[in-house]
Parts: C-alpha cells; sequence; structure tokens
DNA sequence: GCGATGGTATGACGGATATCCAACTGTAGG
DNA sequence: CCTACAGTTGGATATCCGTCATACCATCGC
C-alpha cells in the first residue's frame, strides 16, 4: 500500500477549533503561510530553520498533520509535506486565504495611556 | 501607573498568533461567531449558556476583549460585548468572515446552550 | 558492511490555560 | 436601608503545550 501517512484524519473529522488550534502557534502558523504561499512542500527539518531542536519540528509537524492541515509524504530518508490546500478550501472557504493574508509585523500606532480610540471599555 | 484598561490593545498591537490563539477555544470561538452572525452584542453572562460556570465566561470574554478581538461596555449592572468588526477586518482581511463560514459541521456540532455535557474538568 | 545523515520516539520540565468554588463589588429596586 | 442581581476577583487544581535532550531507527553513499 502506498504509506503516505500513518494518522492523517479525515477532512470531515476535522474541526474548525482543531485547525485553529494547530495554528494558533507562531512557528505551526509560519509553516503553514509558507506552504499556502507558493511553496507547494518543503523538507521536514534541513529547510526549516526556526531555532528550536528538531524534534521540537517533528511535534510541530505531527501537530499539522494530526490537526489534519498537512501531508506528510515520506521519500528516502527524507519527509517533505504538503498543504491539503483544496480539502481545506472545501471545508473551510477562505480559513487559508486569510491565514495566508498576512498583514505582517504589528504597525504599531503610538496611542499612550488616554489616547485610546473609540469608546473607553471599563472592566 | 499601570490603567485597568490597558485590556484592549490598540489593533496594530494584536498579532495573529492573538487572534488565533483566542479563538481556539470551543466557547470563544462560538462567541465569536454568534457576534459575528448578525448579533451585534450580547450581554455578558445571562445570555450566553454553555454549560460553565460564571467566572469561567468571565475569563473568557477577558480573553478575548485582552486579544482584541471584543470590546466590553458597561451598561449599569450589565455588560455587553461587541465584536470589533471594522477593526479586525481592516487588520486581517477575510479572516472573521472564514471564522464565521459554517459550511457544515457535519461530523460533529457544538451545540452550545444546553446540550454541552457540562462535567467535563480540566481541559 | 559501515559510517554519516534525516527524522522519529520517549521522557522530563516549566509555563500557560480552563475550570471550579467562594468571596467580593457595585448597581437596581422596593 | 436592605435585598436581589450581574459580574469580577483570587485561589486552587488538573491538564495541556512547547521545548529540550538523549536514544533510536531508516536510508544513503562509500
Amino acid at each position: 500500500m502506498a504509506r503516505e501517512d500513518d494518522a492523517m484524519p479525515d477532512i470531515a473529522d476535522v474541526t474548525m477549533v482543531d485547525v485553529l488550534r494547530a495554528v494558533a502557534d507562531p512557528i505551526r502558523l509560519r509553516i503553514v503561510q509558507t506552504l499556502a504561499d507558493g511553496l507547494p512542500h518543503g523538507k521536514c527539518g534541513t529547510h526549516w530553520d526556526f531555532g528550536v531542536h528538531k524534534s521540537t519540528m517533528t511535534h510541530h509537524f505531527r501537530t499539522l498533520r494530526e490537526a489534519g492541515l498537512t501531508r506528510t509524504v515520506v521519500a528516502g530518508r527524507t519527509h517533505t509535506i504538503e498543504l491539503r490546500r483544496d480539502e481545506l478550501d472545501a471545508r473551510f472557504p477562505g480559513l487559508i486565504d486569510a491565514l495566508t493574508a498576512t498583514t505582517g509585523a504589528p504597525a504599531r500606532s503610538f496611542a499612550g495611556p488616554g489616547g485610546s480610540p473609540a469608546a473607553r471599555p471599563g472592566r
């Protein structure tokens, strides 16, 4: 059998919370963004450098895969991951797009305490 | 001195990871979806019934507010929250839309009010 | 076969988080 | 003034998560 992957869930079983939880991490979000932004697939460890340990990357890749976001293809001793874009777009329209449409770093416009716009909600 | 009001951040300071982390929870996602889905605002505690404790709801509302997703307006002894829709749409185009686009939850639908298995300690 | 390389598995650990409970603050109404 | 109500605060707890480190397995090149 074609051993593509071990535990890749059916897209129908993937909930939005699953996806959001998987993507609610700087490194994993970056991976998904990079994957969605033109790059079809990427090698697992060697070409991603986030300054974290090897096993940490494995953990993140596993999290993404188990959340239904990526597919892991084993090719020899190098593993590559791909975004399950079509399935995700069908299940969660616009989500991946919105995730990729990053406005980048916070364009911090200083307002200072008291210069708060809009209303002033107490707490 | 520190203002107690720094709970609602400037939209420019809100990162996508912040938003995603805030929304990566069943209850909070449900709140945001309901808020975005036509309901302009909702009372804080009395009209949201997820089967969790009052203070837990306060915690969730606070998390949403501190993540920059909602605005809390105090009106007498009842507090209401509103989605910061315009700002969020400007900063993260399509994100809220994608979050609310419930194309279906065929497998498992988390029907919030009334139908939740309450007794679930921990996470 | 053997060593080097790419990636996984397991275990430990510190920090974050979701939840509950009890006590508290502040407002509305009689 | 006093009670009922809406929501917050603080503590306690249990779980989960991200990270590292070591050990382990599989493949490639010689």
